[in-house]
DNA sequence: CCCCAACCATGACATGCGTCATATTTTGCC
DNA sequence: GGCAAAATATGACGCATGTCATGGTTGGGG
């Protein structure tokens, strides 16, 4: 019933107004400066695995999500990679690179198939620079993401494959998490490999302690889709009785 | 030669402006800002692993190093604690969580005999609100802190105990290294159960590689104190090539 | 100078989990 | 619907590392 040819597979990119209000970041901007932003910048669109860039640290752009998901990630020396955040709509990645000029130094790459809008760079530091709230924001934002990325150490420092599962699916239920009926659903549709690369461990393990979950009928996966059936046990299971 | 009496086993507390003025986030302050400071601000003492607060989250003030080392640490759920960072002399800890109200939600402890500053946080705050470059000074050192916090995620994700202990010597290194003839001091009096906990590791593991290390010279510890002989060979460690 | 408490060191043992190998199922595309 | 490719699943195997146990070494205080 939505009757567009093209809409299954690929939504037009949605306007470019909305999406700078979505952000709660640049929410202290005037209308003024948003509607400034929005004429220079640039809707794009990256499929499935698609990179948006390698390699941050000369970009002369970030990035507002859309629609779909971003992750970020390094590749260790060894040749791992690791992902260190995902970001959805509504979400700004690679701003604090171009605010201090020193780039990102991390390559994002497209979860699923994902709308973003490519902000130059020169359009938003003359914001920044006169802007105390976008100031404050970033500050808080920042220091938000300073801690999540703390929690994520603590978990993955104490071992236990099972554990640090556990607490990805109860963090990524904390951001993205819809609350149903039936438990959380967690609409990123991530395969194993993904959350892997962010449990720090590898797809087979990734797959044998989900698969144990379903059997025991605390998770379910549909379509890459993430139901948490049973919240609690994940929680205690983070804690370590499994 | 420094003739005094009580110098040998602890200092008296340093000129309260000069620890200010130690700080690179504060030396965007008017020197007006920093004596108000210096006015409203004690000194404190805290010997080796003293508490200087188990979980700062109403925690009404943030602290400067003066001399020594505090880490802020976390305890896992299953118990483990898991030290995030390492700051020392001129650095602030504890700030982010007052400017944003949110407290500072990890524990404060004292690595060796520790002067610092207790700064209080309504003298900081009319500051902090009037003082674009502070805020700007923030923004920069909290994305420092991100980015090293990713690179000890990525660097924990990728398992095998000496890769990451090898990552956590350089980073020390990086941070309070002090170049010499032999190599590269860390002048962090930092034991093997701290060294664990950084890398999210036992005792028993950290003692077993660093002593395979030091018999094939490639580190030493005297006093706590740890000489990298071979700086190369613990990159290459890092990258997988043991 | 000696003693006690940290800290460092080393071995034995069990096992979690990474690695490899090989199905089976799902997804996307013509 | 049918095919190819990706994703999921499962088993076998071995090593790295956590766990426990015991002993040696250092350093600071009386």
């Amino acid at each position: 019933m939505d009757g567009g040819v093209e809409s299954a597979h690929m939504h037009e990119p949605p306007s470019k107004l909305e999406v700078i209000r979505s952000s709660s970041l640049l929410n202290g901007l005037t209308d003024e400066q948003i509607e400034e932003l929005a004429v220079v910048s640039r809707p794009a669109h990256a499929e499935r695995a698609e990179l948006i860039w390698l390699d941050g640290s000369s970009v002369t752009f970030f990035g507002i999500v859309a629609s779909g998901f971003v992750k970020m990630t390094r590749t260790t020396a060894a040749g791992q990679e690791v992902t260190t955040e995902i970001m959805g709509p509504g979400q700004i990645f690679g701003l604090l690179g171009v605010v201090d000029g020193t780039g990102c130094p991390q390559t994002a790459k497209a979860v699923c198939d994902t709308w973003y809008l490519k902000v130059p760079k020169a359009s938003i530091m003359p914001i920044y620079n006169t802007n105390v709230v976008l100031k404050e924001h970033l500050v808080r934002r920042t220091t938000n993401r300073l801690r999540q990325s703390y929690d994520m150490i603590s978990h993955l420092s104490s071992g236990k494959v099972d554990q640090r599962i556990a607490a990805v699916l109860l963090m990524l239920a904390n951001s993205y998490g819809v609350g149903k009926d039936s438990g959380v659903v967690i609409s990123v549709p991530l395969t194993r490999q993904d959350i892997a690369e962010i449990a720090g461990t590898t797809v087979e393990s990734t797959i044998r302690v989900m698969s144990k979950w379903q059997k025991s009928g605390l998770v379910t996966t549909k379509s890459k889709m993430i139901l948490l059936k049973d919240k609690d046990a994940l929680v205690s299971t983070v804690r370590g009785s499994t």
